[in-house]
DNA sequence: AGAATAGTGTCTCTAAGACATTATCGG
DNA sequence: CCGATAATGTCTTAGAGACACTATTCT
């Protein structure tokens, strides 16, 4: 930089400093990534008539060591000395399910103390959004007790206290995971803090119901985020094949935002995101439609 | 929970599990929080009739310590095993700034290797919005070396280019920090690679101009939340005194959105979120205008 | 034929953009 | 009176919501 070399009060050098370093002068905390791996599957449906209704799921492993031993969990795992966060969440991710180059993306680092009885652990989650028609080929493969679980939250109950200088909004909020063979139910409660003009969220799990450690409030952390972004920009595509009908991908819209849409104002809306192919979904008992695939020239803006 | 303890493999109850647990087994990284107080503060103006210019500024701290020695760099600081991520970004707020109770929101975290020469360090970025008001009390008291910049981005240049399943987008951007004393200016290259319908961003530093580890990225990538934030949620009153007029609030926005606004439209879609008082700010060569504060019953969506 | 979805047309309503107009001060 | 900001009125435009209507298939 200069010809003088910089030296620090003791008069080192950066070589020199570097080199008198001590890196174990401080404890330090364990640091895992949590993976959040949703995908839209279809549901069953006799009526040969009908559009199969799809369904949001998520992939969990059950615990097969203490803490939290025959409970279910987040994929994830210790972040190794030489690999970044990102490469980290992609490695656990390919581990649980043999995909790569999907949609990943970072969504909090939960540092609470006491999150793990073992040792202070601080943990960053990851979602990842995967199209189901690739992941049906190699579905239950040697994952050990990896299964997915639809995901549906309910509202519970909501009060509102004025308190000296602004309110409190506290939220009670049910999150159920269901499979063929389980049943997971929590209960979480999300305080909303108006102070000041100061707006803070705080959430708490009243009832983990048999999900481990912290997971349940990462699981509704990461379903709100998902319904807020798809709102606002393209991640749904990350969540379709190549090919699809604008009903499908209404029916992930719908399944994700958790109510219904209007046809005409859906199609207006991500006219200019798709490009019209002139292949039919054929054979299903009604008019055809036509398949669309994503347009990359849509440039979301940011 | 059950009558019967659950073991594990080797026949270990969550107890004997615990007490046998080696904490040490794995390498650990360390776990740092950085800090991006944003303030709004008033420029000078000669001209008794008009407003004061506002301007966008971030606090940064001298490194008297190698590496970066004598560069500027964002406060922050290691996570102590006691304290929460939150709790340590409070802690490192306090000291840099004595201020309490301010707008806090975690905003990132930075795992790639390499982004510290004297070991792996992990490190949260929280971002802080503090009313430059408060702030004047204690301005430049006990804390060494730190100091307000001003803070500007300038678009550079874009180039877009086709690939075989989508486009890569690649901007640069000028960031430039500017105070009394010193002026650093950063180039920072964002791509944008849509794949597969799927979009990455990736930001890497090309000219770090005397800015201390990765912290150009940092502060350019709290820079967009916040414009981002700022016109879907309620945060610019976390920057705004007790009381202000609308004029000011809109030059608050003004200056983070970095574009002007039309006044008619703008106070429409304030109107709901404060409350009027009858008091007036005078006294300043033209119409008196109105005092307002915030409005906590005004609920934002979540 | 009829049950179902696919796809379009169009009216209404709301909110944002644009811009003109009035109000009010300090000097 | 003048220069400046404060505050409101109103016309236009864009987009979302609502809903009716037409098109097309398979059993």
């Amino acid at each position: 930089m200069t010809d003088k070399p910089l030296v620090n009060k003791r008069g080192q050098t950066e070589q020199e400093y570097l080199r008198t370093y001590d890196a174990s002068q401080f404890e330090r905390p364990s640091v895992t990534v949590d993976m959040l791996i949703f995908t839209v599957v279809d549901e069953q449906e006799e009526n040969y008539r009908k559009l199969s209704p799809k369904s949001l799921q998520i992939l969990l492993v059950k615990r097969g060591e203490h803490p939290f031993l025959g409970q279910w969990a987040l994929p994830g795992g210790f972040v190794s000395p030489r690999e970044s966060l990102e490469d980290a969440a992609k490695r656990e991710l390919f581990t649980e399910t043999n995909i790569q180059n999907i949609y990943l993306e970072q969504l909090y680092t939960w540092g609470d103390v006491g999150r793990d009885p073992r040792m202070r652990v601080i943990s960053t989650s990851y979602m990842a959004l995967v199209d189901s028609s690739t992941l049906s080929l190699q579905a239950g493969d040697d994952a050990d007790e990896a299964e997915w679980f639809r995901i549906e939250d309910k509202w519970l109950k909501e009060t509102k206290t004025a308190t000296e200088n602004g309110t409190v909004t506290e939220k009670w909020l049910e999150l159920r995971l269901v499979n063929a063979k389980e049943e997971l139910s929590a209960t979480i409660k999300i305080t909303k803090t108006i102070a000041n003009r100061i707006v803070q969220v705080k959430r708490e799990i009243v009832d983990a119901g048999n999900i481990a450690f912290d997971h349940a409030k990462l699981i509704q952390y990461a379903l709100e985020r998902l319904r807020g972004k798809i709102e606002y920009t393209d991640i749904a595509f990350a969540l379709m094949p190549e090919l699809f009908t604008l009903s499908e991908l209404q029916q992930v819209y719908e399944v994700i935002l958790g109510k219904e849409l209007l046809a005409a104002a859906f199609r207006r809306k991500v006219a200019d995101k798709v490009l019209e192919t002139n292949q039919y979904r054929k054979h299903a008992g009604h008019r055809p439609s036509k398949y669309y695939r994503f347009n990359p020239e849509w440039m979301e803006q940011s």
